[in-house]
RNA sequence: GGCGGGGUAGCUCAGUUGGUGAGAGCGCCGGAUUCAUAACCCGGAGGUCGGCAGUUCAAAUCUGCCCCCCGCUACCA
C-alpha cells in the first residue's frame, strides 16, 4: 500500500467556478484520488480556497461586503458546490486560515536566514482617490503605441504591445476610474530566484514524467533565466509581513503576495484537515510533508490548469527549496489544457458558460463528470458545447450503460424473478467475455495510473459496450425457450457484470455506481478495484435478491437544449 | 513581438525511434434483433493528415518557409 498526497490547485475565491474550472483540477484529481483509494492506497487528497489578492478586496467591495465576510462566504458557497459536485477532498481549506499564515511567516524567515530574500525599494503606480496602489493591469490609459484608450498598464489589449504602467498616456484607475494617480515609492521583499536558477534546473531535470506540456513550460522559463520576485504587495488582506506577530519595519501596511502563500497553503491545508481531525500534535501532518519526519516515501501528485504551471515548477519549488529544509516536493504533475465555451472563453461577467451550482440545478453530477472526463482537454484546449455534451450523455450513460442495467435487470425479473439465478454453468460465451474484459479492464486500469483520461474513460465505455455485445450474443431471451439453465447463467454473468461495470465506473460516476451497488443491497464504499475479472463475475453464485432500479439517465431532449443555449449565452 | 501548444473523416479526438491498404467514438446510410430508455448488436460510406517546398527507396510523422486557432510572457490569479 502506496501513501498518495494528492493536491488540485486551488480555486481562487472571487465566485463559485465555471465547468473549465472543473474539469481543470478538481475534478480530475478527484477522479484520480477515488481510484487510488479503490486501488487500497492511503491517499490524501486536498484542496482549500485561494482567497488572497487583489480581486478578492474588489469583488468584496462590489458585493458590499468585508473581504473577510466575502471570503467566509464564497468558500461555504465553493464547498458546498464542490461537494454536490461528489469531489472527495479530505479536506476543503482555507489559505487565510492560521496554518498557512504561520506557514507562509516561517517560509519567508527561513529564506531570509538564507540570504535569499531582499528588500528593495520601487516606483508603483498610486491611486490617491482609491487609496491603494494599483498593479498593473489595474492601471488604464492610452496607449502610446496605438492610441488606443483602454490600454492596461501591462498590456494593450488593441496593438499587443507589451506596456509599463508609466508608459500610458493619461493613466487612470481601472478600480475608480479616478485620474487621481501617480507614481509612488514603495518598499517590497524580493525572493532572490535568480540564485536557485542551477538548483530548480536539477530538480525539474530530474522529473521526466511530467508531461510533454509541463516539462516545456518548466523548461522555457529556466531558459530565460530565473528572475528575483516581488513577495509583498501593498494590500490589507493577506498574511502581514510580521514574523512571529512581529511587523516588520516599513511593512506595516503590507502582505504577502498570494502568489508566494497560495502554494504553502498547501501545507497549510495539511494542518487543516489534521486539526479538524483532533490532531493537534504536528506529527501527522508532517508525515505527509517533512521527509525527516516520515514523509520519505510518499508520491506526491499535483493536478492544475496550464496557467499555474510555471508556478508550480518554478516559483514554488523556488521557496522549498531555498527552505534548505526537508519539504517533500512534487512528484507527478498533471496539467490540463483550457476548456472553452463554444470555441470561446467562459466568462462571468457576460454570462457565457456554466458555472457549478447551475450544472447542477440542470442534471445531476455524474452526467457533467462523464462528459467533462471523457472529453478532458489533455492535448489541447477542448470545446464544450450543449449539443456534444448531450449526444456523449445520452449515448454513453443513457444507451450504453443504462441499458444495459435497465435491459437485464427486468428481464430477469420478467423471467427468473427479483433475485439471481443460480442454475446453469457459465461456457463459451462467458470464458470470450473475461477474456475481452480482463485486457481492457488492465488496459483502463493502465491509463488511470498514468491519468491519460480521456484514454481510460475509452476504454471504460468500451468495458461497458462489451456487456452489451455479449448479452447479445448469449441472447437469454432466445436460449430460455429451449435451455433455461443456460439462459439463467447468461443472465447470472449480466448482473454480475452490473457490480464490475459499478465498481470500475466508481471513481468518474461515484453517485450512479452508489446506485448500482443498491440494486443489490450492496455497500458502494467495499468497493476494490478488479484483478481477477472471473472471480468478479462469480461473485453472486446465485439466490441473491435485487430491486430492479429506475432509468439511471434520463436522455437529454432537444428542447432542453435549446433553453439552456439561450439560458447561457450559446453561439455557433 | 518572444516562447509554448495545436491545426488528421460532418463533429470531438487517437496516432513520432519515418514503413503492412490512415484509426476510434458520435453523426449518417443499410442490415439484424425485440430483453431494454425508438435502446442494443453487425456492416458500410466518408479524409489531397492546414499550405508550399525539401530530405528519403519510403513522410500525418523529419527540415525550412507560410497561414490559422489557443495559452503564457514573471504586479490577474
Amino acid at each position: 500500500m502506496a501513501r498518495i498526497l494528492i493536491t488540485s490547485a486551488l480555486p481562487y475565491i472571487n465566485g463559485i467556478k465555471h465547468l473549465g474550472n472543473l474539469v481543470g483540477s478538481m475534478l480530475p484529481s478527484d477522479v484520480y484520488a477515488r481510484f487510488q483509494r479503490q486501488r487500497g492506497h492511503d491517499v490524501l487528497f486536498l484542496c482549500a480556497t485561494d482567497e488572497h489578492g487583489t480581486p478578492a478586496e474588489l469583488a468584496a467591495r462590489s458585493a458590499g461586503q468585508t473581504v473577510r465576510d466575502y471570503c467566509a462566504e464564497q468558500h461555504d458557497i465553493q464547498a458546498k458546490a464542490g461537494k454536490a459536485f461528489g469531489l472527495s477532498f479530505d479536506h476543503f481549506g482555507r489559505s487565510s486560515n492560521a496554518p498557512n499564515h504561520q506557514l507562509t511567516q516561517h517560509f519567508a524567515k527561513v529564506l531570509e536566514d538564507n540570504g535569499l530574500i531582499e528588500e528593495r525599494v520601487e516606483k508603483q503606480v498610486y491611486s490617491v482617490d482609491d487609496q491603494r496602489f494599483l498593479p498593473d493591469r489595474y492601471v488604464e490609459g492610452e496607449c502610446p503605441n496605438c492610441g488606443y484608450e483602454k490600454a492596461r498598464g501591462d498590456q494593450c489589449d488593441n496593438c499587443g504591445r507589451l506596456l509599463d504602467p508609466t508608459d500610458l498616456k493619461n493613466p487612470y484607475s481601472a478600480i475608480s476610474g479616478s485620474k487621481n494617480v501617480e507614481l509612488r515609492e514603495t518598499r517590497h521583499l524580493y525572493l532572490l530566484q535568480a540564485q536557485l536558477q542551477d538548483e530548480i534546473a536539477e530538480w525539474v531535470e530530474a522529473h521526466p514524467g511530467w508531461p510533454q506540456l509541463t516539462k516545456s513550460i518548466a523548461k522555457k522559463w529556466l531558459k530565460e533565466g530565473l528572475r528575483d520576485r516581488s513577495i509583498t504587495r501593498d494590500l490589507q488582506w493577506g498574511i502581514p509581513v510580521a514574523y512571529e506577530g512581529e511587523k516588520r519595519a516599513g511593512f506595516e501596511n503590507k502582505v504577502f503576495y498570494v502568489w508566494f502563500d497560495a502554494p504553502i497553503e498547501y501545507i497549510g491545508v495539511t494542518q487543516e484537515w489534521a486539526l479538524a481531525n483532533d490532531d493537534v500534535s504536528d506529527t501527522e501532518w508532517k508525515r505527509w510533508w517533512r521527509t525527516d519526519k516520515g514523509a520519505e516515501d510518499i508520491r506526491y501528485v499535483q493536478v492544475m490548469g496550464k496557467d499555474n504551471v510555471a508556478f508550480h515548477t518554478v516559483s514554488f519549488p523556488a521557496t522549498i527549496l531555498g527552505s534548505r529544509e526537508p519539504w517533500k516536493t512534487v512528484d507527478t504533475l498533471k496539467s490540463l489544457n483550457w476548456l472553452t465555451w463554444y470555441g470561446g472563453k467562459f466568462s462571468t461577467s457576460e454570462n457565457r458558460g456554466i458555472f457549478m451550482d447551475q450544472a447542477l440545478e440542470l442534471l445531476p453530477p455524474d452526467n457533467w463528470r462523464w462528459h467533462l472526463m471523457a472529453n478532458a482537454p489533455e492535448s489541447d484546449d477542448a470545446s464544450f458545447t450543449l449539443e456534444h455534451f448531450a449526444l456523449v450523455v445520452n449515448k454513453d450513460l443513457a444507451d450504453v450503460l443504462g441499458n444495459f442495467v435497465n435491459r437485464i435487470t427486468r428481464f430477469c425479473k420478467a423471467r427468473f424473478g427479483e433475485e439471481v439465478p443460480a442454475a446453469g454453468e457459465y461456457g463459451e460465451d462467458e470464458r470470450g467475455l473475461i477474456a475481452t474484459l480482463q485486457k481492457s479492464v488492465s488496459a483502463y486500469t493502465e491509463y488511470m495510473e498514468q491519468m491519460e483520461f480521456r484514454k481510460a474513460f475509452a476504454e471504460l465505455r468500451g468495458i461497458w459496450v462489451a456487456g452489451n455485445e455479449y448479452l447479445q450474443v448469449a441472447a437469454p431471451w432466445t436460449t430460455i425457450k429451449t435451455d433455461e439453465a443456460k439462459a439463467a447463467a447468461s443472465v447470472r454473468c449480466a448482473l454480475n457484470l452490473i457490480v464490475l461495470f459499478a465498481v470500475l465506473s466508481r471513481p468518474v460516476i461515484p453517485f450512479t455506481a452508489e446506485k448500482m451497488f443498491a440494486i443489490f443491497g450492496l455497500n458502494d464504499a467495499e468497493a476494490g478495484w478488479p484483478d481477477d475479472i472471473a472471480a468478479a463475475l462469480n461473485r453472486f453464485k446465485g439466490g441473491e435478491a435485487f430491486i430492479p432500479p429506475d432509468v439511471l439517465f434520463a436522455k437529454i431532449e432537444d428542447e432542453q437544449i435549446e433553453e439552456w443555449r439561450q439560458k447561457f449565452g450559446a453561439e455557433d
